[in-house]
DNA sequence: TTAATCCATCCAAACTTTTAAATATATGGA
DNA sequence: TCCATATATTTAAAAGTTTGGATGGATTAA
């Protein structure tokens, strides 16, 4: 039981702007930092800082493309995340 | 898709003490106060307040018998929450 | 009724998170 | 090379969270 994960991504997903990130994604499969300052409305540095704690949880994958960066939602962390919760229900 | 219940409930779960309280109401189906206390180590209001927390996200209920309040999962919300979860998978 | 128990609330200190301005780094095109 | 574009980092302020001491209300026991 990897508690330290589980306060990670828990963590990651309860803030308005990083959940809507995360609902993005699940409809778009990727999105850009650019992408992403336009659909929460947060200054470039701000969106960089959500980006990296998604990223840091394990949920967001981003691999990058000449400058580029593109975000992808973990699906194997997002899984183990709610087998967890699942078990505690 | 109300996210507000998913923003309150994953920040009520990203927490060390928070998490073990769950995680122990899982095994053991009901908790009082003082049984917190012992499990998570922390003083009496401070217990208290992470409680209020876990209830006021909806995902513990509590029921008062007597002066000893009892906590229970409430696990029709930590269903919801899985199901969300699944869907952003 | 008095004392003890269980929990909630108020307060304040320590710590963490959220945010943006300024700046830096890296890539691509002229 | 030089400039524009895309993202990252640094710094710092404002807001929020975590924690415990003191205190209060309600209930049970003596």
């Amino acid at each position: 039981m990897d508690c330290k994960f589980i306060e990670k991504a828990t963590g990651a997903i309860a803030d308005k702007s990083r959940l809507s990130i995360l609902i993005e994604l699940a409809k778009k499969e990727s999105l850009t930092n650019a992408d992403v300052m336009e659909l929460v409305g947060l200054s470039q540095p701000c969106v960089s800082h959500h980006i990296k704690l998604l990223i840091d949880s394990g949920l967001v994958n981003s691999t990058k493309d000449g400058r580029t960066a593109h975000l992808r939602i973990n699906k194997e962390a997002m899984q183990q995340l709610t087998s967890f919760l699942e078990a505690l229900g």
